[in-house]
DNA sequence: GCCGTTTTCGGCCCGACTGTTTTCAGTCG
């Protein structure tokens, strides 16, 4: 599947004409395009074989053709054409704050600057100031911008951003300067990663509340304070903004604040088709100027005649016409979750005992969990023998007899070894309710080799999930090399499920591939691969990946009761 | 470059801030 190469070239398109200072409107027609492709389920050499690209929003005449064009030499002209005009990497100046494409290309062909390191040294020597249209302040603000964009070039974990916005947010709720505060952007989109953290707050005293945040422990640096917005970075160097708004417009702003910012264009554009003009401050009636004021968000949406948004699929990737038809997804919720099918204990690397983390899962509500330690060949791990599973097996259902409304499904997270064979026989893994099959070695093997070891587990009719199925750890190793659809096919067409690995920093599967196994048929499952009882609580954020996936209750198969759990084996 | 309950041409989201300017361009979210 060529849709990412697809998306790629329009991407670069779009920056090359972006940088050449060509009409916003052609820019963004690339970009639109662009992201179109990148988020369409259906395979793009499909589409253009039956002659459906001009259906593709975004993608008219003159895309189509450039489409057609690569699909079928690999080159686009017009792309070659442009790289001779615009040199490709001046886009890199425009990653730092305050630089957009009329500067970046204006520090090219006065100063001859290329990169983010030419820049610094054109600013320290003063070069820049003596631009028409520059000035000292200017050339001052980029290098201390270059400073900060240095500082944090990498994005937050989720796992790390959200539980620090809800401490703030709990502190400034308590200081009672605050009333109403809510974290937007894409923290409320629960976003795998976001790169600052944004927080909306109305206050009879916008002073005080300002002066309560910058006064917050946590705070390392002041950046800015005015009279109703403030920014400071935390010792983590984690950026965070507070904006005190008017309560009138807390719900127009909540939804313009939360993005992203391709879902508020499409939004706005719809508004103004409607005879309205949105903005973060009100929803005007155009022509008689009356202005609707919104308590939430919610209602921004349904006054414009749609079905309410969810935040987590707020990325114009379908949301919006969905919501105008009435045709959203009821997404799943956390609390439709009735067990886990990934949990660790003691008997191998886990730090919690069975009957400890039986129950953590009570306290959770959930019905029942599988315990699914590794299995031998994984050392490191501490590996149960054969012999080991079985006492545990034999452990869990002396305990099962004694439990009452509660099940524990033995299992094991078995090992796909490099050659491609499961790390218990099939003798043994008939005796589990829950195998969950995990690959952990060979991970740089080829795509071919990764893919063929995942076919092949999927294949034992004994493999009801495959965990982690990318094992990319985000912010430290992509994942292996996997041929997403013919996972995916694989899993339709064998019945195994694919697990949304809750923990922070795997959120594997992730959203974009959640939603294309859904659209295959694929079922999966969210579990939380807990080595000790407070891992259990991690379930939250598989749940943010499987909502942005936009999967329902009937997608996932721990939304079942436990006696209605049916694996394929 | 795309697109149509304003339209096959003339629009294309909206408002604020900053720094450089004498009225605004560039950038951001």
């Amino acid at each position: 599947m060529r849709n990412a190469e697809v998306a790629a070239l329009l991407y670069s398109i779009s920056e090359l004409l972006e940088l050449k200072g060509e009409n916003t409107f052609k820019v963004r027609a690339y970009a639109r395009a662009a992201r179109a492709i990148e988020g369409m389920l259906e395979d793009i050499e499909e589409v253009a074989a039956r002659g459906g690209l001009k259906e593709i929003p975004g993608v008219g005449e003159s895309i189509a053709r450039k489409i057609e064009e690569y699909l079928a030499t690999g080159k686009v002209g017009y792309y070659e054409e442009l790289l001779k005009q615009v040199p490709a990497e001046l886009h890199e100046l425009m990653k730092i704050p305050g630089i957009g494409h009329k500067t970046a290309l204006v520090l090219n062909q006065k100063l001859g600057v290329r990169t983010i390191d030419e820049l610094e040294r054109a600013a320290k020597q003063h070069r820049i100031r003596r631009l028409p249209g520059f000035g000292a302040k200017k050339e001052e603000n980029i290098l201390k911008a270059i400073e900060r964009y240095r500082q944090r070039s990498t994005r937050i974990p989720l796992g790390t951003a959200l539980p620090l916005a809800r401490r703030i947010v709990e502190v400034l709720k308590s200081s009672d300067v605050i009333d109403r505060i809510e974290p937007a952007g894409s923290l409320r989109r629960r976003k795998e990663t976001v790169g600052d953290i944004d927080i909306l707050a109305t206050s009879k005293d916008a002073k005080a509340a300002i002066e309560a945040f910058v006064h917050l422990p946590v705070v390392k640096n002041v950046l800015g304070k005015g009279t109703t917005k403030a920014t400071i970075v935390t010792r983590d160097a984690i950026q965070i903004d507070l904006r005190i708004l008017e309560d009138k417009s807390f719900g127009t702003s909540l939804q313009y604040f939360t993005g992203s910012k391709e879902h508020n264009i499409k939004l706005r554009d719809i508004a103004r088709m409607k005879g309205f003009k949105l903005s973060e401050y009100d929803i005007e009636e155009v022509g008689t100027g009356r202005k609707i004021y919104c308590m939430t968000d919610d209602e921004v949406y349904i006054r414009l005649g749609l079905l309410p948004i969810p935040p987590e699929i707020r990325e114009d990737t379908g949301e919006i016409e969905a919501a105008l038809s009435g045709k959203l997804p009821e997404l799943v919720e956390l609390k439709d979750l009735k067990g886990d099918f990934h949990v660790h204990t003691d008997w191998s690397e886990g730090t919690n005992s069975l009957e400890e983390m039986v129950e953590a899962a009570k306290k959770l509500g959930y019905e029942y969990i599988a315990i699914t330690d590794h299995s031998k060949s994984l050392g490191v791990a501490h590996g149960l023998s054969e012999e080991r599973l079985l006492e545990q097996i034999d452990r869990i259902h002396r305990l099962n007899d004694k439990l009452s409304d509660f099940h524990i499904f033995t299992g094991t997270e078995v090992d796909i070894r490099a050659d491609a064979s499961i790390d218990f026989p099939d003798s043994i893994l008939r005796q589990c309710d829950a195998v969950v099959a995990a690959l952990h070695v060979g991970q740089k093997q080829t795509r071919r080799e990764i893919t063929g070891r995942l076919i092949t587990a999927m294949e034992n009719e004994h493999v009801d999930i495959i965990a982690h199925p990318t094992g990319r750890i985000i912010g430290e190793r992509e994942g292996y090399d996997v041929d997403m659809d013919a996972l995916l096919d694989t899993a339709a067409r064998t019945g195994t499920v694919l697990e949304i690995n809750a923990y922070p920093s795997r959120l594997d599967l992730n959203d974009t591939n959640s939603r294309k196994a859904k659209s295959k048929g694929v079922k999966l499952t969210v579990d939380t691969d807990a080595h000790s009882t407070e891992q259990l609580g991690l379930m939250e954020f598989g749940m943010n990946v499987a909502r942005r996936g936009w999967l329902e209750k009937n997608d996932l198969v721990n939304t079942r009761s436990a006696r209605d759990v049916r694996f394929k084996g």
